[in-house]
DNA sequence: CGGATAACTTAGCCGATGCTAAGTTAGCAT
DNA sequence: ATGCTAACTTAGCATCGGCTAAGTTATCCG
């Protein structure tokens, strides 16, 4: 195992809040047109500094625009993010699926494997929903 | 998404580096017959110092043994969870490689992959290192 | 045996992510 | 319009996982 793995794996944590926190507001604002804090509170189960703070390092980062006591807004940055995150996040959690794992099971696990999926991984997921499985390497049983 | 997924998230979070460590110690023991903080010092690519508080906490949480100065050892606990660690990488790795991922693009993801993937998704990989691919849903296109 | 050097620990710092408690603002209802 | 309540922010704290710098111990070599 090479040098440089512990560090990527170290530097995916750092976005991965990031990550999770635009894909679910991109999600919010779809579905009821704005987001508020008090819905990442409730989404994420922290408090709402906790929230609070996350969306201030959002900000900071250049993912979200918000003022003081206002609804939460994805910059363009912020919703490229959020798409990449779902797609990658759908295209694990349907790979599982097809998999034979249950519907609850592929919902948890996608969560926290959708981080660290690399783009090699995620084309053979996404070969095989839509090409099915790769050949054996034998011939089968 | 229910309320208990991120809960569940922040907590395997919490026991990943533990899960690394012991891995990696158990690893080099058994090669080399000892466990030195350097050599974890090697490995992740951190500093002495670093080490040094991980293995605090592994001591700490019952996962090694270590007297100042002296080389690391894993208590029965710590030699447990690494031995449930390594059959999920390996699994995952392996099952990566059977999706046609190449081994560099495994070893990185299954590294990460590894603490997030469930039993059911576990056991879902496993049966097709043994059994092959599970059968398409329809008549195939 | 006595140093030099390598290995290790300790102290103190930082940022991320969580918390509680307390203060502030917005918005609705009377 | 005033006041209540819910939403939000701020301050201050903890833990984790990094770091540097400085001190300590072990070990090996001459």
């Amino acid at each position: 195992m090479d040098s440089h793995t512990h560090q990527r794996i170290r530097r995916d944590h750092a976005t991965e809040l990031a990550e999770d926190y635009v894909e679910v507001i991109d999600d919010i604002i779809s579905k009821s047109g704005i987001c508020r804090a008090v819905d990442l509170v409730e989404h994420f189960q922290v408090t709402h500094a906790t929230v609070s703070n996350a969306v201030g390092r959002l900000v900071r980062d250049g993912f979200a625009k918000s003022q003081a006591y206002q609804p939460i807004e994805l910059t363009a940055k912020g919703k490229r993010l959020a798409s990449k995150a779902r797609y990658r996040h759908e295209t694990v959690k349907s790979f599982l699926r097809r998999l034979g794992v249950s519907e609850e099971a592929a919902r948890i696990d996608s969560e926290g494997i959708e981080h660290h999926v690399g783009k090699e991984t995620l084309d053979a997921m996404q070969r095989v929903l839509t090409e099915g499985w790769p050949a054996e390497p034998e011939a089968g049983e």
